[in-house]
DNA sequence: CTTGGAAACTGACAAATATCATATTTTTTA
DNA sequence: TAAAAAATATGATATTTGTCAGTTTCCAAG
């Protein structure tokens, strides 16, 4: 990872978007001079699930994909991050070594932030500390929803599910396929079903005109039908 | 639900289980003044899915089960709340609908504290809103966990597993017995799977000598196999 | 007690999903 | 651009899980 001093956190895009937006000036220019801005490249490792954490990460740019792996070796995603989350809050806030591996799903730029900056903010501005809150009963909430999920839909819901949920949260791209592009496996690994499964899944989809696809990229043709399908009929 | 009025906060048990232990002695002598106890008998809602919280329940005594249901009519239970545990924490801070559904599994007496007392505190106190960052930062952890656990263990382990953080977490009874008894479809709806499934699988469990049962309750006869089995193997 | 209803259990079968093997296509790299 | 590597695709089969249709056991109310 490369490492280089750049931008101010008062003008941050992402700053909108977290909790830092509770800070007053003067706090945003202390945690904007010591915090460091890097880039990671598709592919490469943020953090490791195990790590000791000593500070944030806040996504200017790119995806990442937060996951953790299982006994029998597979690898579960979580959730993926986009511009304006931070990673590693959880660890930060329980100071407990970090519980998923963050991983760069393509080029991305992140600020870190040193944990002691937050731990001032946290202990006494509780402002800030309910910004954090907040975000993180929200981040609870969803992750309720994806146990549901899980335990209840088949396979053919919860893939119809991630293509729409793509599609939302990423939109199309100038030949109106889904901007975001996972491998396939990856979508496995988001729905929790083998790679095989997968492919499958989305050939049975592109057979019934739901999608059609064009290498990795996706494109939906019916996205009446796919609402349907997730919610089971 | 009967409601009366009895006990303070100053000298409640689950005080030292929950945020309210960051309060002093006046907030929460306030607070204790407009608590309501309320006595839940088994098998009675707390709340449901969707409705409007205006206060959170802290858990004296009993055990209450929280679920979602899926579109297909599945309930799926989320979590198992034990004393000290506080319920409505995540719309009260959000100030969303109710995300689950809260139903008592045995006898239950919780407090009542309406969300007005509790703002004041969140907004202004910043030990209190941490206390209960962490809280719920270690909810989210552990939901994590469930989500792999779903997406990557067959229903086999899944159901080991439940039955080890069962006696873990209830001890045991007189006999030996796991102390807290689940219907078997309360089981199947914490691990996501049929009602069926789940008696078979505790039959052959049972066949395994693995477990023993008497009506619904449950004796673990070999913990070492069932934790092999909860690895995967 | 006894008795009616719920919960637990079992069997048979269907459907969904995993696994392994291999072919084909796409992407990367030399 | 060709070769190598990686990702995608598909077939065959085994395993797991769901569903339906019952029977048996348990337990609480009368």
């Amino acid at each position: 990872m490369e490492h280089h001093q750049e931008g101010r956190c008062e003008n941050c895009i992402i700053r909108q978007l977290n909790a830092l937006k509770t800070l007053s000036k003067e706090e945003l220019k202390k945690i904007s001079d010591s915090k460091v801005t890097k880039a990671v490249k598709k592919g490469e490792t943020i953090f490791e699930e195990g790590e000791r954490l000593n500070g944030v990460f806040c996504v200017r740019k790119g995806v990442s994909k937060l996951s953790k792996s299982s006994e029998n070796g597979k690898d579960q995603i979580v959730k993926i991050a986009t511009k304006g989350e931070v990673l590693g809050q959880r660890s930060v806030v329980t100071e407990e070594l970090t519980n998923l591996s963050a991983v760069a799903l393509n080029d991305m730029e992140m600020c870190y932030i040193p944990k002691r900056l937050l731990e001032e903010n946290i202990n006494d501005n509780s402002a800030f500390t309910k910004a954090v809150l907040v975000k993180m009963a929200e981040d609870l909430r969803f992750a309720d929803n994806v146990i549901v999920n899980m335990a209840q839909k088949t396979v053919r819901q919860r893939i119809a599910e991630i293509l729409l949920y793509l599609e939302k949260n990423f939109g199309l791209d100038s030949e109106g396929y889904i901007a975001m592009t996972l491998s396939r496996e990856d979508i496995a690994n988001v729905v929790g079903t083998a790679k095989e499964a997968c492919i499958r899944m989305l050939s049975s989809f592109k057979k019934e005109e739901l999608i059609s696809t064009q290498g990795k990229r996706i494109q939906l043709t019916n996205k009446k039908a796919l609402n349907t399908i997730v919610k089971g009929l």
